[in-house]
DNA sequence: AACTCCATGTAGACGTGTCTACCATATCTA
DNA sequence: TAGATATGGTAGACACGTCTACATGGAGTT
């Protein structure tokens, strides 16, 4: 099977029929051929769905595929196959090993990114993983992001070794102020979220996040909904959700 | 506008209405109303298609759209329309800045994940941005991996103050091997793929990458091209592409 | 040989999101 | 005030990918 000479760019499939192809490569390889139940099973579809999409990657020439025969991939299917294969191959170990996902979600990213990636996309992040093998500081960096309790945890301090240092780059924990303790018509900007859960997911709907700059409006007379401004729109935030705030006042 | 007490969730919208929403939202805030033809003109569509969707939106109370009226966002319709304009944000950024990948496919990709980033991922990403501005060592890799020429340029030996560290981790130069020089019946663990361009990426493309462990069959008698196996399958390689990726023999 | 079972295939429907072609309305200008 | 122009809206078509309901074929069983 030669891989060279053709271009894979040619053949520009929907994402339903790169998502068979990935399927049909998977289930060849694990079990030397593919049955339309099969990949129906794989796809979480009905077998009647398959069909019409089989005999289209047989057009194509992806496929080998004759009524009631097993499915196999031709050599330029293999091509397209693989290449997506790849992709999410890449994908999730990225999101799982680097940014730490847990690999059911890291898997769904990756099915959603796999399509549509770009090259350069894709080129970046193998870059990316081929600094971390080979910088001896790109290893140990993501090392430590991975055991870093800010990251893994839910520990608002970063324990271990790495505590002392923190205080060099960042205002200390007396330094730090939450949104909340911002005066109106001061601005910051935002540091880290220590909200968890649900307010923490609220906050990051909202926008706010890590180096976002948020002006200060007003606090209401009843105390509780502060009406902030950033990225040119205003909305309000329970005090709650502001004291779950890290920011650093300018 | 409260931001409180009505979860986002409930609401599940199509990759082609998040797209609208979002839109509409960018609209909004720089000139203060959408019209059908901004954003026709903003999502490359006709104007024809952007009615049936602004009723869909209507219906479901995210917007405001009388015929004929400038339309705006619900209270509701805003809280949908930043989390995805946040997403976007966050991806495009970490896309850009953090893995270097340029602007314009940093926003390409970023639209593709927008619709289905999961949350679990998403905070990760929020993560992984608090712990570059938290953690010094953070900060120092992240510039490290982009001025390092292994990432930035196609140098192959990476130059500056690292170069030397890199021998600590890293067969030197003379102990690492091209796939090339492996032989028949051997195995190695790519390290790097030195090739640029199209070699590159037609490397990448077959799933060579750092980290994937290559098994070599045999190389044809006329010399060319040398037949490898992995994960689970094998292809032929031509030796002009073999020499540009790097191993670790085992 | 007839029967049964199940994988495969067919037909027709539906929702989504786009298009083209044409129609309606409103706003500006002569 | 009447027409010109641009914006918004309608109707109908189409591609895609899915579904349900039903038909067909083939392999083993009685």
């Amino acid at each position: 099977m030669e891989l060279h000479d053709t271009t894979l760019k040619s053949i520009q499939l929907s994402e339903s029929l790169e998502d068979y192809m990935e399927t049909i490569f998977e289930l060849v390889r694990d079990n030397k051929l593919a049955r339309i139940k099969d990949i129906a099973k794989a796809r979480d579809v009905r077998s009647a769905s398959v069909i019409p999409a089989m005999r289209r990657l047989s057009e194509m020439g992806l496929i080998t595929y004759e009524k009631r025969e097993y499915i196999d991939l031709t050599p330029a299917g293999e091509r397209v196959a693989r290449r997506v294969y790849a992709r999410h191959r890449l994908l999730t170990r990225f999101f799982r090993d680097i940014l730490g996902i847990p690999n059911e979600f890291a898997q769904k990213d990756a099915c959603a990114l796999e399509h549509s990636l770009s090259d350069e996309g894709m080129d970046h992040i193998v870059r990316f993983f081929e600094f971390i093998q080979s910088c001896p500081e790109g290893g140990d960096v993501i090392a430590r992001l991975q055991t870093c309790s800010l990251v893994n945890s839910d520990k608002k301090q970063c324990t271990g070794g790495c505590a002392i240092r923190h205080k060099e780059h960042v205002p200390s924990p007396a330094q730090m102020k939450t949104l909340r303790q911002i005066k109106p018509g001061e601005s910051c900007n935002i540091i880290r979220i220590n909200g968890t859960g649900a307010i923490r997911q609220r906050i990051l709907d909202m926008g706010l996040m890590p180096g976002i700059n948020v002006y200060v409006e007003r606090v209401s007379p009843a105390g509780d909904p502060m009406w902030i401004k950033f990225q040119g729109s205003q909305l309000s935030l329970r005090l709650k959700e502001a004291e779950t705030v890290l920011v650093n006042p300018e």
